[in-house]
DNA sequence: TGCCGCATGTACCGTGTGGTACATGAAGCC
DNA sequence: GGCTTCATGTACCACACGGTACATGCGGCA
């Protein structure tokens, strides 16, 4: 058979319904066991396909990892636009909020893929460098409008959300490794006063 | 040939000598081109000996890529250890000494494979879970006692020092996924800055 | 010299991989 | 009913991998 693939670009039809199913188990799967050495054999047999099927829907397996890594992409920006902030919530008490949702044990998995694909970006590695350019860029302007709007000037605003954006990942590496949460939230703690002021 | 290999702890002989030279030809390799996909006919190849010799040395790839992680692992803490603090220095300053030789251009391979290893560790890969265990406690008991030392209550010394551990790795991530050496040093100057006062 | 032990190379094996060719079978359409 | 179209499965290919068997050659040593 020919497999003359489908729409380059996003389309609407059954087949690509068929394809963001697909992604979507893919995703769940790499989430639970690692991107790092997937097979599409395995990742068929898991998902209930032959591997043939993903390399009809997706062409090649790179495509698929891009196509993996975009809907990573997408879940971890979703986490931050589920959460829905009461107007009258402190910043520090927003930032625990946005802290406690981020360590939800049942993020843990994507938590994981997430560095899992920073180490591969590092590398180079063509499915994993968008991650990179998101890395910082993406998360740093709702956070640099926080500062700002709590009456940061622009400069120390940067340098501000730049900082809490780095802790917070540092954090998060320290909690999946150590999977100590009280001393890590004891960490985060002391860096909420460090940045808020006590109280 | 029996192959039938030799100590199986470091021993002296010249074929410890040997194991160790091509294991840190091995390191340096894999921070230039990174572990993931690493290949005994590849890294043979590059370090010049076939792929024969590396399972001749090491008994399996397994066990070379176990040394690979500790050596690598003995490199990181050389880097501090290497670090030569003036007694007069403040701690903000002796902070700062210690970022700078962190961000060296030239360490930034060894840099990239640790958090290249993190993500395989995270995900269970057994060469790389021995850093999982060293990567806060390794660090936390110096930066506790230097804490301690400048007169913190014990209980804030230690999450001081792990908020200290957590925002370093989280900037060096940054400054690694970014290339922006500038904007990330100003986020480091604002952190100093919180975290022992200004001036 | 003749032997031996060890380091190294070459050729090979079985396996798992990404990817392809072809078969099959069900749905739609005239 | 006969035809096409498409989704899916099966069988296969070439390749690279980790690992092994065997050959070769060199240094010490009696």
């Amino acid at each position: 058979m020919d497999d003359s693939h489908p729409e380059g670009e996003a389309g609407q039809g059954a087949l690509a319904d068929r394809r963001a199913q697909l992604v979507e188990a893919a995703v769940d799967h790499v989430a639970a066991h690692g991107i790092a050495d997937l097979s599409l054999r395995g990742l068929g047999a898991a998902i209930g396909v032959s591997h043939r099927m993903l390399i009809h829907y997706f062409g090649s397996k790179e495509q698929l990892l891009v196509e993996i890594v975009r809907t990573s992409e997408r879940r971890q920006r979703d986490v931050l636009s589920r959460l829905r902030l009461e107007p009258g919530l402190s910043p520090a008490d927003a930032a625990r909020l946005l802290w406690r949702h981020l360590t939800d044990p049942r993020l843990a998995g994507q938590e994981r893929l997430f560095f899992e694909l920073c180490g591969h970006a590092l590398r180079g590695r063509p499915e994993a460098v968008p991650v990179l350019e998101g890395l910082v860029t993406d998360w740093l302007e709702p956070l640099v409008a926080a500062e700002v709007g709590a009456g940061a000037d622009p400069a120390t605003a940067r340098n501000r959300a730049r900082l809490g954006l780095a802790t917070v990942r540092g954090l998060l590496l320290d909690l999946l490794a150590t999977g100590d949460r009280a001393g890590v939230d004891s960490a985060m703690e002391e860096f909420l006063r460090l940045y808020y002021g006590p109280e």
